[in-house]
DNA sequence: CCAATCATACGAAAAAAATCGTAAAAAAAT
DNA sequence: ATTTTTTTACGATTTTTTTCGTATGATTGG
């Protein structure tokens, strides 16, 4: 049983995503980029993470390291569940076609999902 | 500037773009099949929307009926960006792959995702 | 060595969101 | 006509989430 990350907490895992480990000062300074809390407030919610099993971290060391403890593919396909049911009426197909409505995606990308909509006819 | 729906606000918010108008009543039916909360918590709900000014209402009569008063698509597309930036790290591809691995598209769709992509290669 | 800085822990406060209880009036049922 | 049901309004409570203040110990720079 998984615990669902709050709104913050999900900034925070989808930096340690992306950086495989980090400690709080380098997850405060990129917060602070878009963000105006305080360092304490950031190292309170990796904390409660931690306390939830959303982040492991190693303590050896005076300045703690933090790595994910849940998976990132698990955790979207999760959240992205919920999101399409609450906000797309469930429908996965309006959604898609708003996302790729939104940024505008290279012609490497676009090809990239051809090929994966290839992939899943093929396989059903 | 329009008000972000909570959570619990989004799900009203979508059952009402999809059945048009509603009153409380047919709001909480709905509700109660997934949730368990009382009457009033639906009804006090939907007055903060109200307030909020994300539905509108015919007071006409004693039982108000209640209308979505922002547009389906405009708020879906705000829901969705914030939504690829902090669990997809802003990566719609990802999310876009994500979300088509999930239910099992049917070949129809698949297709107008296909003509939705190439309508959009055309016109950048 | 001493002061300034940096890190954690912890509890508490503040803010936001969700839930409910009760009262009052209208409508419906008996 | 009286009781029961339905509906709104409103405030208050509870729960969740976010933020911060303070204490304490380690580390660093002068």
């Amino acid at each position: 049983m998984q615990a669902k990350p709050t709104e913050s907490e999900l900034e925070i895992l989808s930096l340690i995503w992306s950086m495989k480990k980090a400690t709080v000062r380098e997850i405060h300074e990129k917060l602070a980029e878009t963000k105006d809390t305080g360092y304490t407030t950031t190292l309170k919610t990796m904390q409660v993470m931690h306390a939830k099993g959303l982040l492991t971290r190693d303590e050896q060391n005076r300045t703690h390291v933090y790595f994910p403890a849940v998976d990132e593919q698990v955790t979207q396909k999760s959240l992205l569940s919920n999101f399409v049911s609450t906000a797309f009426g469930g429908s996965a197909k309006n959604l898609v076609m708003q996302a790729l409505g939104q940024g505008n995606p290279s012609k490497e990308e676009l090809d990239e999902i051809r090929a994966f909509l290839d992939k899943l006819e093929k396989e059903q």
